[in-house]
DNA sequence: CTGTTAGCGCATTCAT
DNA sequence: ATGAATGCGCTAACAG
């Protein structure tokens, strides 16, 4: 293992000189420094952080908690949110562990800033670890449950921007699958915003994990024209990955027949269907963004205003929506 | 913050005593250890992590790097290694940056066993990385490259089961859209070893990023069924998320007009297609268990009988296949 | 059984 | 601008 040690013999000088040459600091002439720096990246010099712990407490990496669901979307976020991390010189670090254990092997590896996706209730567990964890633990996703830092995804703001966008087009009756969440919150906020009938009949209340799911889905697409929506808000990407396969087999065709909007804008989306697939929810750019910029001032991060810990969701309108049939 | 010395102090020792105490290490009567425990207990001591592993620089961590491709099945299969390694008392950490800095970072943190998926050539810089690295770099997936410990996954082979299970149902021609690597390697091989004819038409050479992918697929589905094979295989699962619609956009009617076999089972992949899809590829069960298990003894297993270093690929038939019309 | 001490790799302060 | 020296908290080897 080399250590600043060995640099300072290679460049012939003391091994003070190549830790404030290779921190930056002040007091070096920029000639020595740039020598430093590249006999140090040529021996492949890497910083030894418990050493670096044991006299400033500062780190650059990042550790980000997987959450179990949320596969797909998650999936390419995280490669959003490295890009993000190494333009500002930060690095990741990523667990699928409980998140308890996700935090106990962080502490032990000397990342103190964390990432947790709030996806469900928090466990006992989880918030005792969080509790005696030394450094800072974002969470992103849910209300801004605790006291530390967060960055709130308005789940229910981006449905409503859905059922805006149909109403727009024209869509009377407007379905919706998913789970009693934010997001249904959201189409029930928009059905009154845009003055559509609330009519439990068109509600689909199921998740990918229900046992009943594939015959809900069914049921309700296999009635009569007339007695269904022209169009419907499908909660998630897991979801959505049924429904268009049922969508398909009960021969419904999109948007033909059924204008569709899901929610969380990922690739794989597009692949399921002969159309686009109009979306809402959090832009995976912008989510990575104010991840990146939260985070780096964590500290900081208390003061801000209260809208700035918010992320609104974004229609992206495609192929799977337009007017209803006869407008 | 606490430390040992005032423990030392309060109790009335050295600190050399209470961190003998404390870790459980001989040398301490049981007396004193209990007493020392109580009071560290009621001080509210916790250890310096980065202190201990100064001295001590040992892990029970092991660094994933994550592969670019190979999008899904890597998904799952890091789901399935956290359960394998919890199992064991072993930790993981993900890393989604470039291989090299992947490397590098493990370093920083004191992770030296590291899992890495081959699927491309090695660039330069991982191959500089991985020298200077202190640890074990564990390579799957591809041919055993170097000299370090491995686990080549015989794709090949597992692609040749999908030929022989199609020659087996009665398909005389088997066609093939991947690229050129292991795997269609396996699809000539399969055709050699089965008797089939070898029929460059019937080979469509694109990937999920080629801009004439889609082109190409669609001109094979539309041709005339005479002009056609009546069974496919897919190569990989990003690819077949592009098939499966194209089919389907071609009105292909699978099985009954053709055959399909995909590589890599993934959940996702029967969300895609009314029907289950058959595939072939290392089960993602066996593959977490022996990557736990090769690289808990890193340092034993250069000794190993080279078969053991390969992981077979499973066949698993589902309704996507079926003999040939008219059979 | 317990005390003593060197040194892990580094940032930092004080000299020069 | 650079060198020298101190100490962060701890383990381990050695001395008593």
């Amino acid at each position: 293992m080399v250590t600043i040690k060995d640099i300072a013999k290679q460049a012939g000088v003391t091994y003070g000189t190549v830790s404030r040459a290779l921190n930056g600091e002040p007091g070096v002439s920029e000639k020595t420094r740039a020598r430093i720096r590249a006999i140090a990246e040529q021996m492949n010099y890497v910083p030894n952080l418990a050493a670096k712990r044991m006299v400033d407490r500062s780190t650059n990496c990042i550790g980000i908690i997987w959450p179990k669901i949320e596969g797909l979307f998650f999936y390419r976020l995280s490669e959003r949110i490295q890009e993000e991390a190494s333009r500002r010189g930060l690095r990741i670090m990523l667990s699928v562990a409980k998140p308890e254990d996700a935090l106990n092997s962080f502490q032990e590896h000397f990342i103190d800033r964390v990432i947790h996706w709030v996806y469900t209730e928090q466990t006992a567990a989880f918030i005792a670890a969080k509790q005696s964890f030394p450094g800072t633990v974002l969470e992103v996703g849910g209300r801004s449950a605790g006291e530390g830092p967060c960055l709130e995804i308005d789940r229910k703001g981006a449905v409503c921007k859905a059922v805006r966008h149909l109403a727009e087009l024209g869509h009377e009756r407007i379905a919706f699958m998913g789970a009693k969440t934010d997001k249904w919150v959201g189409y029930t906020q928009g059905l009154v915003d845009f003055d559509r009938d609330y009519n439990p009949d068109d509600i689909v209340v199921t998740r990918p994990s229900d046992p009943d799911m594939e015959a809900k889905i069914t049921g309700y697409l296999n009635r009569d024209r007339k007695d269904r929506a022209t169009a419907v808000i499908v909660d998630s990407q897991g979801l959505m990955f049924e429904f268009a396969r049922l969508a398909q087999a009960a021969k419904v065709r999109i948007p033909e027949q059924l204008s569709l909007v899901g929610y969380d804008d990922v690739p794989e989306l597009h692949r399921l269907l002969p159309v686009s697939i109009t979306t809402v929810g959090p832009d995976i750019d912008v989510l990575a963004n104010r991840l990146m910029d939260t985070i780096a001032q964590a500290d900081a991060v208390e003061n801000n205003d209260r809208n700035d810990r918010r992320i609104e969701g974004v229609l992206t309108v495609r192929e799977s929506t337009r007017p209803p049939f006869g407008t």
